[in-house]
DNA sequence: ATTTTTTACGCAAACGTTTGCATTCATATT
DNA sequence: AATATGAATGCAAACGTTTGCGTAAAAAAT
């Protein structure tokens, strides 16, 4: 039953051998002659060698996987930046830790605390809704464990951080209902406390205000979640207005979802008399009927950049560069839901 | 620059103490007095201790971490699993590390070698579709580290396993369709090389059987992914037929959603002309008009489960029981995609 | 044949924590 | 007063690997 693990102790022993000429010779270090790497592998293959990697992060101080905060998993647009994360790592000898903060800002403070105890060689994170201040994420620098933040990036310190360009991409979402044809916007904002929806509510100000169309402010519907119920609640509201706008922008695809599942109701037609804009390209967007325009943020890409950052800052510590701002380019993807034609 | 970390060694100078009381004392031994342990606590905090895992691991040889396989995180019901699994092992004090298979039985195997490396002291996962022999996980057996599967499990050997019953599921699944008033019943069966799918078909005749409802096997289709383009083939051979059903049961939501959609552009009413149900309650079987009834697998529950029962054999140790088999409980949600009324 | 260089390997320490056992000192028991 | 008990702490080894440095033997240079 006790299967004691087989060491470099024992190979050592079985091979006449010391220790660390096997562990140069298991990684391939030049000073270790061809012929006795080949004997040390095959040794190691017939003892069912495995190398206790504990042993080794315990000595070298890398442990080569880097730890991931996220608000939750089961989110699409997370689950696909954790999957870009994983994917880049793993080609690079990585691993990734998740936790979730659960967009608790205690929980995420705790798991900063564990995040310290030197597991990890770096750390991605998304901010939980409720931080404001960064405090405690301080501590990594001073430990020099790489940081990038992506998507939910502090505003109060220099960071590496991934973002997309909210205002422009909602500029170029408005701008598309404009060129569309639409004369009365909407937007459905999301949280104002939260510096990407504040963005995006910007980027549409600034479309109208460019292109010399009039900012209605009863078009203009705020919430403090942007799900499918506040989607219908928003929708009644629209409805309840003297006239209709013909073209909504919704900060995110769950509220336009809910829009057009709404308006369609009171038959009203989509994209004739009301356009509507998504964004964050969720699954869903495409399986609505009609098929919703909306941003696609390339969360995919997101986690990848995210993770090739980190690893380039975990393993260049000489670099001098602390804090740099990358933004992934995103698309703006038509579909029925605003071809008016 | 370089903030050495404070170790057990600075405390115990500073205090005057040896290192192994200051151990004993941040873990609130008995055998350390009250008054100590106060000062310990304090200068710890004082000085900013991090105790380093790593060593702790590496001397204890637990890591307190479990490994996660699953097929793709960017899926729904793995990230769902893998969110139930992340919430209980963290209340537990576990974190949890995760890779991806992406369904290829060569990156399983390579991902099974990285795990043994003692990084975990337990693993939960979902076969790749492409794994049929699962000799590559027998090795985490001699080393004792606890196994877990989940969804896809194999059958060619004993261990634990978290399921849903999938023949019951479909089972009744289909027995509803039945009593809705369903005389024509279809199916869009999955991968029948997949355990889940065969189940899943085979349930689906049985109630027929059972009903004295007749097997058209013209009403059987094949898919081997489930996708939405499969869904809308499937749609098309439906409607390609001399006479349609009037009730499918579809292995998953995606096909299922497919249907919906080719089918109402054909006119065809749901669920007056046929009543349609799916599997899994993804999201978008709340959005699609007539929203989905459906199969809800509990996914989370799933990960909650895999997780409690792992930690469990991780940490009852002379457990003697080395295979357990667990059945989730679905459950039907009836939406309006079978109410024929 | 001697010296120098090169090649291939061994020695031993170190990483920070945990833990069985020994030790010290004070208190309780006889 | 001598011994036994118990409480609180220290000692030292161990976990398995990596790595700077030392050294022996072999090859090359003189």
């Amino acid at each position: 039953m006790k299967n004691r693990r087989i060491t470099l102790k024992d190979l050592a022993k079985d091979l006449n051998l010391s220790a660390s000429t096997i562990s140069r010779a298991l990684d391939n270090h030049p000073a270790i002659s061809a012929a006795t790497k080949k004997i040390v592998q095959k040794k190691a293959e017939e003892l069912g060698f495995i190398p206790n990697s504990i042993a080794s992060s315990f000595r070298t101080k890398k442990t080569k996987s880097i730890g991931i905060i996220v608000p939750r998993i089961d989110i699409h647009f997370h689950s696909l930046v954790i999957s870009g994360i994983e994917d880049f790592a793993y080609k690079n000898g990585y691993n990734v830790t998740i936790f979730q903060s659960k967009d608790d800002l205690k929980r995420e403070k705790e798991i900063v605390k564990i995040l310290q105890n030197r597991m990890v060689d770096g750390v991605i994170a998304c901010l939980s809704i409720e931080t404001k201040k960064c405090d405690h994420f301080k501590k990594f620098d001073k430990l020099g464990v790489p940081l990038v933040f992506y998507d939910r990036v502090p505003t109060d310190f220099d960071a590496n951080k991934i973002i997309i360009n909210d205002f422009d991409s909602a500029f170029t979402a408005t701008e598309h209902l404009i060129a569309s044809g639409c004369k009365r916007l909407g937007h459905v904002a999301g949280n104002q406390k939260t510096n990407i929806f504040k963005a995006r509510l910007e980027g549409f100000k600034a479309a109208l205000l460019k292109h010399n169309v009039p900012i209605e402010e009863d078009f203009i519907l705020h919430t403090t979640n942007l799900g499918y119920d506040e989607g219908v609640i928003c929708a009644n509201n629209y409805l309840a207005l003297p006239e209709l706008p013909d073209g909504i922008f919704c900060a995110n695809d769950y509220t336009a979802v809910s829009l057009i599942q709404v308006f369609r109701k009171a038959d009203i037609k989509i994209p004739e008399q009301v356009a509507i804009v998504g964004f964050s390209n969720y699954p869903i967007s495409k399986v609505i009927e009609p098929h919703l325009t909306t941003i696609n943020d390339c969360a995919f890409q997101m986690g990848e950049s995210s993770a090739k950052l980190l690893i380039r800052h975990i393993e260049d510590k000489d670099d001098l560069v602390n804090s740099e701002i990358i933004t992934i380019r995103t698309e703006l993807i038509v579909r029925e839901s605003t071809k008016k034609s």
